[in-house]
DNA sequence: ACAAAAGTGTTAGGCCTACACCCATGA
DNA sequence: TCATGGGTGTAGGCCTAACACTTTTGT
């Protein structure tokens, strides 16, 4: 029988953190999930997260979970929305302090912890358990925002990348197709990058030119704000 | 002695809502505060909010603490962060899912509830209760950005109003000064506004034109976005 | 040989910014 | 009469959007 240790004068809510993790593998932009093992939802995908701890912020449990349950670890995760629907859960009242954070998807391979983590590309995402369709819209919407406004990309692409890469990663989020002269255009612009290493002199012109992030540029344009056209 | 009713297996926080109200004077941006009865932090002020019940959602209760404490009823609440530093609280803990909303002041006037609840210059806000403070500047750096892409003042202007009104507003939020043809041209152009009844045809000149919003523009906006310079 | 990826500039139009003058009124 | 608030327009510069051709390589 279940020990009651906890009392209170009045009801308190259970809260929860969950995260969003996104990826991409120079193509599509992915996401990170859980196959669960317990009920409710068993076997179904959901997204890292768990019950937070009463010594520990929202923040501090939600990369604890997320280190947990897929080995990531050291992730900046940010808070975007409270979700707190009263039946969200069949257990009890849940009010669960959903984030998101960008990732390399190699930094998750390895990670041992991670058995049952898996990535799946934005348009295969499996059904989902308790009301993670939702907390995902909320947070692609809340990412197309951030990104019109802020350069983004250093936590998702490889070291080194090419403009390319770089224009299909900002497709894939915001969902439209520029124009590669305007998109090379406007970056080169903006300062963002730098060459990353001279070319050989006889490379085929065929290999594109490797980039990479300026990084006082960077910080600079993420404080500022950062114009980018939809 | 204290009555321990609720009991869990596992600690739970407890979990409140808090309301940053903006308001609009015509020339300073206001801030809603309610002084306190009780401890802790006794006659500080502080913004209206209260435990969360276990049958609303924290936007339900958010409505619901304003309209008892404030008798300021209807109003759209959005959530902008939850906080939940682990002491934030002395009396247990607590985390707080805080919604901020605009309101036209002279909506709050006559609410009979009203009793302890005032308006504040935001350059003149008190010492406030718990981690107010931090609340409060996390709303207005939330407002500030919201302001560059959506438009605003529908619900902080009077039906009518004069372009200066909406230019004072604006430059209060962002702390900011406009050149005043360059905004006229920029507002008359986005369509946002059209005039208010026709001037008499002997209407002083002095007497500034009257203008009010054009609801499917400023709708049509707020979906789509809108840029102002910063 | 053909499709696919990469490199490169120009032009026209629109938007942003800065800026000056006139009128009416109330002090 | 002077300070204040209100109304109005323009010119230059910058940014944006649209757009084409060449090279190379893999199939």
């Amino acid at each position: 029988m279940e020990e009651l240790k906890y009392h209170y004068k009045y009801p308190h809510p259970a809260v929860t953190t969950d995260c969003v993790i996104f990826g991409f593998d120079g193509v599509r932009i992915n996401v990170l999930l859980i196959q669960r093992g317990v009920e409710p939802y068993k076997d179904a995908w959901a997204f890292p997260g768990g019950f937070l701890k009463m010594d520990e912020t929202a923040e501090e449990g939600a990369r604890r979970e997320l280190e947990e349950e897929t080995g990531l670890k050291n992730v900046d995760v940010e808070q975007f929305y409270t979700f707190s629907t009263v039946d969200r859960d069949p257990r009890e009242r849940v009010i669960t302090i959903a984030h998101y954070a960008l990732v390399r998807m190699a930094d998750v391979r390895g990670g041992d912890d991670a058995a049952n983590a898996r990535w799946f590309p934005y348009n295969e995402i499996p059904r989902l358990a308790f009301d993670h369709d939702r907390i995902l819209r909320k947070a692609v919407s809340v990412l197309k925002e951030r990104i019109c406004f802020k350069p983004i990309g250093f936590e998702l692409l490889p070291e080194v990348f090419t403009m390319s890469e770089l224009q299909n990663l900002y497709e894939a989020i915001l969902e439209v197709k520029f124009d590669r002269r305007n998109f090379y255009n406007k970056i080169r612009k903006s300062g963002l990058l730098i060459e990353a290493g001279k070319r050989p002199a006889n490379t085929p012109l065929r290999v594109p030119v490797k980039y990479c992030f300026n990084p006082e540029k960077y910080a600079e344009l993420k404080h500022k704000g950062f114009k980018l056209e939809f």
